[in-house]
DNA sequence: TAATTTTGTGCAATCGATTGTCCAATATTG
DNA sequence: CAATATTGGACAATCGATTGCACAAAATTA
């Protein structure tokens, strides 16, 4: 690389000093308008570029947010980290991605690496592996201001933005009710996670409110992926008593079973319905449409975005934590429609 | 954030100066080994963490890589991504992903921004509307470091990392003649971007080889995406002679032009072969399943990230630009199988 | 024991930019 | 015209860590 240009360089072409310089760039009043004006000539004739580090350094800053996902390949962390960036990069910030990979280590890596220096404050979502939130509360202790988005460790005390995922699991089971099954079937995800332990109680709270058994084998545990989703499909097929539909928590896993019905010709919706969550692309794309819940990525990444540079910028410094609570949306495909007019029928929230 | 614990703290603490605490935590062999012991241990106490932008500054590097991509929301960008981040994170860099959105405007911008000072070099996936380089030229004339991968602006002079695009599109339409289909319509991006030219030309060349009649009414320029492709199709299906099969140089057109059958009642493979490029997700879930080329990004992505540490290390200083190509994989599905044995059947890099 | 080498630390400059303070030159006021 | 106010810019400290050099004390050698 090739040696940069500094304010000194420009201050010895001119015959000044680099404090001269330095204010000369920032239009500083004490600065005659002659020399502001040649200064900035100069330093645009010899492409000079401040160099943010040093800057930095001096205003104990980096202009960096750091986002910490499971990955980005999924629809819906990509659509949050869209939103992030809109909004920070507005606001001058960069944004350092890492990923977990939905583990443990290296988010703990990723939090440790991040943590304090590299950048100004981060955006969470955790692995499905988090039980244990000391590596968060490490950076809490050093007041590294946090913002936690969609899976938010509830034992820590810092701002979040989520949808309502008790009520949209709920709207998607009375949905399934409403469309004729009885016998229901849920995928959940790790309990210990907030949205899925809030998915799993939204269909429980439904099943009672409609006055549905809850056949407590039918309530699989930890099911988020497709082969997880595949298998459990599988499994649930094999009883002597099947269920005519699945309420998953996760896309994927919904996927799973979609295909192994597909395979073993099981008809969706005639003998089974299956829901998924998180609208992926996939959701819309495959056959039947899967019936799923989109949650508004874009909005939720703004919207934390936000919440986190009003900390990081001493514009908020209250010591309540905010949850702010983006709208969430039902989409009604044919994997759960036995009364075909249901598609395409929006459901936003109101329950609740 | 509270205030950080510097070496200041630490030698004040232990009634010796900065610079021997600085040297101690270095383990330097001119600071007796009772005196290490003691630094690095207090330093263990107070929390020590050195401040990397202090460090950097000083050391004139930032252990921070760029990446630019036209969005992270792509299977074949995180795939590359997750391989960079794979090798940064080895030697101890980290990533800062910026996205284009293929503006030209954003991408300009972003290289702007982190061009000099933020980090210490660049990989670079070029957006779909940059047809001018004078932004990334004037990076190399920063003597920052680059590599690009995928989409390489060949004008200029840098090291990359590619697939053969010509192959695999030759590959690619080889396979669909073989099946059984005689006129082919092709879908091509825009053709200053190498990857679409390339894969252009390697479906004329298949073309040419096997003699088959290039209708240029069937060759459509710049359709990739999903909206597009439904319109190609609809606007091909629409005329009296009509194609059998469609190469299509990526996935999302090829799902637009397959989805406009599917709505029609066109039967594929039977009345028309499709097949995409890249690998998408959805290639293998939709119905029928969709022929495509799968570009092993994670190993590009490897790779790049290697060849840019060099550079950045010092470790390579040549002043040839390296080419590294890596192997792909024509992976066939029933859009493309009218030969209902052929699926399954994987093709590598051979022809050429 | 005197001369020389080794060992362990401290001092001060440096990376690049910012900013409080001070001073000289000019402008304004009584 | 002397006294005061204003203006324009230079000096030097600072952010936190690193590192060349100097130097005293201890160890070694003659």
């Amino acid at each position: 690389m090739k040696k940069r240009v500094t304010i000194h360089d420009i201050a010895r072409k001119l015959n000044t000093t680099a404090s001269t310089v330095s204010r000369a760039l920032q239009d500083h009043p004490r600065i005659s308008k002659e020399m502001r004006r040649k200064v900035q000539q100069t330093a645009r004739e010899m492409n000079y570029r401040p160099d943010e580090m040093a800057v930095n350094l001096r205003k104990r800053q980096r202009n960096i947010l750091g986002v910490i996902v499971p990955q980005v390949d999924r629809h819906f962390f990509a659509r949050v980290i869209r939103g992030i960036e809109e909004e920070a990069g507005k606001q001058g910030y960069h944004i350092l991605i890492g990923q977990s990979y939905e583990q443990v280590e290296r988010e703990v890596h990723l939090l440790e690496k991040m943590g304090k220096g590299v950048v100004e404050g981060l955006l969470i979502s955790v692995s499905l592996q988090t039980k244990n939130y000391e590596h968060i509360q490490r950076l809490i202790r050093q007041e590294v201001p946090l913002v936690f988005f969609d899976r938010v460790p509830e034992e820590i005390s810092a701002d979040s933005v989520v949808i309502d995922d008790y009520d949209a699991a709920f709207r998607v089971t009375e949905h399934i009710i409403h469309s004729g099954c009885r016998n229901l079937a849920h995928f959940a995800g790790p309990s210990h996670i907030n949205i899925y332990r809030e998915r799993s109680n939204g269909f429980l709270a439904a099943m009672n409110q409609y006055h549905l058994v809850i056949n407590t084998d039918w309530m699989l545990n930890n099911v988020l992926t497709r082969e997880a989703g595949y298998k459990a499909m599988e499994f649930l097929w094999r009883n002597r008593k099947k269920p005519d539909a699945i309420v998953s928590s996760g896309d994927y896993s919904a996927l799973g079973a979609l295909l192994w019905c597909k395979e073993n010709k099981i008809s969706i919706p005639g003998q089974m319905c299956i829901t998924g969550f998180a609208n992926e692309p996939f959701t819309s794309l495959i056959t039947p449409g899967m019936t799923s819940v989109e949650q508004h990525g874009f909005e939720m990444g703004k919207k934390a975005a936000s919440l986190l540079l009003e900390r990081v910028q001493g514009k908020y410094t209250g010591k309540e934590v905010r949850r702010v609570i983006i709208p969430s949306e039902v989409l009604i495909r044919e994997s759960s429609a036995r009364a075909k007019n249901e598609i395409k029928e929006k459901q936003t929230n109101h329950h609740k």
